[in-house]
DNA sequence: ATAAACCGGACTAATAGTGTACGGATTAAA
DNA sequence: TTTAATCCGTACACTATTAGTCCGGTTTAT
């Protein structure tokens, strides 16, 4: 099905919402109040958000998270890394495990999903975060649609 | 991580056989034996494939299957529509269940995975299965390479 | 009539994904 | 210095998807 996860999904809920407040620090309870994601999955994601440096956390009381970069500055790429992993179409295209393909005395192609694989990558590359982001009326935190 | 399953990659192989012997049938255990992997599995893999017209089949005792087209003509998009189905990158972006998002109060994105979904599939259709097919020198049934 | 071959669906086991919980580390403030 | 808020990391149970197989049915050349 060619699908991803949902917390990429969640991902982008999320950070529509730190987008909106942009500079401000927002914790992750916050973050599930106004979104509807349970808790500890908008933890979860924001771990992931950060690991990519795409969210900045602060540790302690008074600590949350913000944006590093405007929406402009944060491909579909690196979004879809932080939180699937690196792109990959097959199993066999990302070199790391190329022994345990039973198959690969007669695998003619070994190597060519890689062809499509940079075809969707760069794909994503050409798009980023504010494509992704409608323009919808900026909510305020505890405030109603 | 955004990948396909094991069977797309059993149809490159599969196909590879069946193009090298264009206009010839060939049974699903010849198939198998060429290509190493489990008959049952490449009987499914045919399967799918003829559902979609990328390979026509023949029953009867003297039956078999054979390419439809040249691979110049099979965009990778039919390929893997034939084997994943429909291209959607989540379960949201497909427009035919809206319903379950119980987030959906708050989301904010609704429909624009789509543009994320039509740019890969813009970009797959951008390719076909002779890309696919190494430069391989073409084999014979029951040779070794 | 018989046997070769595909058709369609259903079934089981394995794998991956989803969502949650818990103990630990960090830091502002009392 | 103690406390509480907050992020960090790992591990775990539950569920859904996928992989692979099997079986009974249909078609057709001999």
């Amino acid at each position: 099905m060619i699908k991803l996860s949902k917390l990429s999904d969640y991902a982008i809920v999320v950070l529509s919402c730190l987008a909106a407040e942009r500079g401000q620090l927002q914790t992750a309870v916050m973050l599930a109040q106004q979104t509807g994601i349970p808790e500890p999955t908008v933890a979860k994601v924001l771990k992931l958000l950060s690991k990519k440096e795409i969210v900045n956390s602060v540790r302690g009381v008074k600590g949350g998270y913000s944006m590093t970069r405007i929406p402009d500055q944060v491909t579909v790429t690196e979004l879809i890394e932080a939180l699937e992993g690196p792109i990959s179409i097959t199993s066999c295209a990302d070199s790391e495990i190329e022994s345990d393909c039973h198959i690969a005395q007669l695998c003619p192609m070994r190597g060519n999903w890689n062809k499509v694989n940079s075809a969707v990558k760069s794909a994503l590359d050409g798009m980023n975060l504010s494509d992704l982001l409608l323009p919808v009326s900026p909510q305020r935190k505890g405030g109603r649609a």
